[in-house]
DNA sequence: CCCGTTCTTGACCGGCCGGTCAAGTTCTCC
DNA sequence: GGAGAACTTGACCGGCCGGTCAAGAACGGG
């Protein structure tokens, strides 16, 4: 599976035939088979596996902090940190975003991870912390932040992890015009 | 050139063949081919074309407001509100950036996007009217929660354009905490 | 009215692709 | 040690795909 990702991450996933996948592997094509019904069925396997990472990952990160708005920020720092050490399933993430049938799958776990930045939101604004806006519009706001500049900086321009991570938390909190 | 546009969003670039889009007009292959190059080659027109009205747009919704800040959130509503009249267009260019062969084209346009927005930042930290961060990073913040906002609110959950530019804006200028 | 250019057709080609399957090989448990 | 389950192989299949091309049709200037 790790082999099937950096190869669909690489070439695409249309691109890539199962005959690639198991010829670098050094395998038959009925191994494959016998272990996924189908390219489609691998393929989704990743994303939810990715999924389920990134999910503890973040949990592990807030674990026993208190404060709400702490809380958001180290999930954006948990966040940012995976996308960098994942970069080819943050790839594959964005593909399949793309392609309708993975759209289930995907939307599930995005909705999971969005409900709980949502909750922190939410109590924030109970604290008369955050400003009374949508939690749900907030904490995708939240996300598209993250989510681009990882993709942008720590991908494609190869910048440290934490100071990307330090301006998206900077933006996320206070946008362009706040913080002195 | 629109037909195929739609195609490629709803099917996907790679499992729309070339024989489906002349078929779906009503013409031969050769056609096709007579005017394009190549599948690639008209993917990528449609590209080009996408960045260059999506520019044009921007630049007219800006024009003539000489305060930096109003500046960029003029251009935060004209991209969102052509993300929302040209969803098929926005579905490809977030696919584009999944596939290598097609990031050269892509940068390009971002590129030139976000020097327009990064020259309107710069210009607002100059007058101290934005906090001190890279601008660069800051235009990209803008734009990744702008995109994802208009993918998920406006596309996927039909929301009201104005409604999402709003919050839109609002996170940007002040972020989660700002704003009263 | 004719001839060269522009444009159009669709059968065709080589090649690849996802998936199947008959034929093994290896493991496991009695 | 034997029998059945678990696993592995790779040739093979039907089908599709991007792209070519010989054969025209339509057009346009002289």
């Amino acid at each position: 599976m790790a082999y099937a990702t950096s190869r669909f991450a690489e070439n695409g996933y249309h691109p890539t035939s199962v005959a690639e996948i198991v010829q670098g592997l050094g395998v038959g094509k009925g191994v494959f088979y016998w272990y996924f019904a189908s390219k489609e069925e691998l393929f989704l396997e990743i994303l939810r596996d990715a999924q389920r990472q990134l999910r503890r990952r973040q949990e592990a990160a807030i674990a026993d902090e208190p404060d709400p708005v702490r809380r958001i920020e180290l999930g954006i720092r948990a966040s940012m940190a995976w996308f960098d050490q994942n970069r080819e399933v943050v790839k594959l993430l964005q593909f399949a975003s793309t392609e309708e049938r993975f759209a289930p799958v995907l939307r599930r776990g995005q909705d999971v991870a969005v409900a709980d930045t949502a909750r922190h939101v939410k109590e924030g604004i109970v604290e008369g912390r955050i400003r009374d806006l949508d939690p749900f519009v907030l904490s995708h706001a939240v996300l598209g932040v993250t989510g681009h500049l990882a993709r942008e900086f720590v991908h494609e321009r190869s910048q440290s992890v934490d100071d990307v991570a330090e301006v998206a938390v900077a933006f996320c909190l206070e946008g362009l015009l706040g913080g002195k």
